[in-house]
DNA sequence: ATGAAGAATGCAACGGAAGTGCATTAATTA
DNA sequence: TAATTAATGCACTTCCGTTGCATTCTTCAT
């Protein structure tokens, strides 16, 4: 597919191979991957050219930063036209105890939420943990 | 204070003297630690025994563990008869991007997340992530 | 009281993962 | 084509959680 060059330079980001891989990889997994998993597929590659591929893709706004709860980054694909603002664009995450894998829920955003008055909001974190929908049937 | 020991025995915990101390800095700090905090409060004592110490209380239901985000975990008592349920006892959590405090906000309890079909909740962790109450106005 | 069993503590080492500095290579641009 | 800038690769560091094992302290039965 060479929509991937495009995708990239949507985003001012410079199609590099490496680049071109990460994102292809991030397309076809559906689940969020941490630099691990990355650098794992693409043993051939050096960690910190993988590290600084999924910075630039989050900085770029392509990608967005999980934190589930176990302490490593996850990352996953931005929908079209998101800016993870707080009150459009967030949503919730899933965590599953069995399988370990944490899925972005795209379709349950955050509500909005109250705080004791002089707290101000900058960003939200909503993480779900339990049985996700594979493990649970069957 | 001697409620300290009956505290600790309440929890099924023996109340050993860096028990008592651990319990003392948490109660006296209104904000969630971690184990490198109480680890430079205490730079007598060595870092396992803090660590389990730590653990003890979480397991025993003294205290919740505390996913803030930044990957370190933090740890902050659990309230009067709080066995932290799903339904009952889990609250907001604030991180403070100035003064890098998490706080818990006890007054806010989580609501009921609803799901996509086959997801099972076990946990639910909310993290606001902004400016706390201090921080803010001055 | 005394010795054995168990629990808590202290020390040392390990391992995972993020992050940084710097040299090298590739791509742009003048 | 030379110079500048960006991307990559390698080595190393740091941070922090975690574990194994020896030691000390506590509890309890004899
Ligand atoms: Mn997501
Ligand atoms: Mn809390
Ligand atoms: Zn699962
Ligand atoms: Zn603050």
């Amino acid at each position: 597919m060479q929509d991937l060059e495009k995708i990239l330079e949507n985003n001012n980001v410079k199609p590099t191979a490496m680049r071109l891989l990460v994102l292809q990889f991030l397309l076809d997994k559906k689940v969020a991957i941490s630099l691990t998993d990355v650098e794992n597929y693409f043993d051939k590659s050096d960690r910190t050219t993988l590290y600084r591929t999924l910075q630039t893709f989050v900085k770029s706004e392509l990608a967005h930063k999980i934190e589930d709860g176990t302490g490593i980054p996850k990352y996953a694909l931005c929908e079209e036209n998101c800016h993870c603002e707080i009150d459009n664009d967030l949503h919730l995450h899933f965590r599953c105890t069995n399988c370990n894998e944490t899925v972005c829920i795209t379709d349950y955003k955050i509500p909005t939420i109250s705080l004791p008055k002089g707290y101000i909001a900058e960003d939200v974190n909503l993480v779900v943990k339990g049985i996700c929908d594979k493990c649970s049937h069957n």
